[in-house]
DNA sequence: TATCCATAGCGCCCCCTGCTGGT
DNA sequence: ACCAGCAGGGGGCGCTATGGATA
């Protein structure tokens, strides 16, 4: 970081301002690089070029993060906006720039002077009802809202309401207009949301960037990483309301209460024998062992008959066992004979 | 300058699915 | 065969932060 090491003397806030910004620049670059990095990956499996995924529009929204204003501070050809000798002061107050022409310059000092209050500590919006507290009263009505339960937003074509307008509307992408932007170039997939896009491309990249920290194991997503910590722990959080017993997954829980207290529990049919099973999973193992065809024949120790599906092999000895039972049978009565 | 608005982003929880291994 | 553990892929929502437009 430059700022410290400037020799110029500037006063403290001024100095904060600059840690601030050029730390807000950072994590921008960061958030910039990721998206780009999004559109540019090109696996050699998957041809060059590819792009992962792309919105509909195309936009040039690249979100909100800042960036774009602040580039006219800094020279274009720079592959990093802040090099080391660049430092970028800011004076709130007198705040001017070249690289504007003036029409355009008022509004981006505007905009610059507004952006620059984010990174202000000062929130003066302090929520009634708990410590916490916002730059913007609209932010804290939204948060006292979410206290209350007050959801002004409500969905015309069903019951649901929200907080906020924004929720409103991405209920309504999922609920209702089926508007998905955010389309996978690779495959089929579209989604609502950005962030679930980022989500489906770590499945053709392989990406996993949550690492466990007490074991190999790492996750392509932060919530699945949280769920695995639960394996190290031994928590188990989910308890069926029947019988006590206790679960790690929820989806696991709700199949116990099916199977083990549920009346008319629906049975899964192997459609090559009699054989129900109680769960889907099962009986694709019940395939798999049973039904599949095998490259090697098993042949029968008893009449050299090969078979290349486990299950037939399995009733043909069945045959073999009945006819040995019916052998070595004896009478019943007091004759003892042979059958 | 405050406010409104749209959107981004992160987190949380749920669902369904399928594999695995113990009984 | 039954069962629980566990991971992958994805849907939906809660909440906050942010930038641009505008009153």
């Amino acid at each position: 970081m430059s700022a410290g090491s400037q020799a110029t003397e500037k006063p403290p806030d001024m100095l904060l301002m600059e840690v601030q910004v050029l730390d807000k620049i950072d994590r921008d670059n960061d958030a910039i690089a990721f998206e780009n990095n999004i559109q540019q990956l090109s696996p050699s499996e998957e041809g060059e070029g590819k792009e992962f995924f792309s919105t509909v529009e195309e936009t040039e929204s690249q979100s909100c993060n800042g960036g774009d204003d602040l580039s006219v501070l800094f020279n274009e050809e720079q592959e990093y906006p802040i090099a080391s000798e660049q430092t970028v002061v800011i004076n709130l107050k007198n705040l001017t720039f070249e690289a504007c022409a003036p029409h355009q310059e008022k509004a981006k000092l505007s905009s610059l002077r507004c952006h620059l209050k984010t990174h202000s500590d000062e929130k003066r919006h302090a929520c009634h009802l708990c410590p916490k507290a916002f730059h913007t009263a609209a932010l804290l009505h939204n948060h006292v809202n979410a206290h209350t339960g007050n959801k002004p937003h409500k969905c015309s074509e069903c019951d649901a309401a929200f907080v906020t307008r924004g929720e409103l509307s991405r209920h309504r992408r999922y609920k209702h207009t089926l508007e998905k932007p955010f389309k996978c170039t690779i495959c089929e997939y579209s989604s609502v949301e950005a962030s679930k896009m980022r989500r489906h491309v770590r499945s053709h990249t392989g990406e996993r960037p949550y690492p466990c920290h007490l074991c190999s194991y790492a996750s392509k997503d932060a919530y699945k990483l949280k769920r695995h910590m639960l394996t190290h722990t031994g928590e188990k959080r989910y308890e069926c309301y029947v019988c006590q017993a206790r679960f790690t997954q929820s989806g696991t829980m709700k199949i116990h209460v099916l199977q083990k207290h549920g009346e008319n529990v629906p049975k899964h049919q192997c459609p090559h024998c009699s054989t129900f099973l109680s769960r889907k999973s099962d009986l694709g193992v019940h395939l798999r062992n049973l039904h599949s065809y095998m490259e090697e024949a098993v042949k029968c120790r008893d009449c050299g008959a090969a078979f290349h599906e486990r299950y037939a092999f399995l009733q043909h000895r069945k045959t073999h066992r009945s006819e040995e039972r019916f052998r070595s049978a004896q009478c019943s009565c007091t004759c003892n004979q042979a059958l």
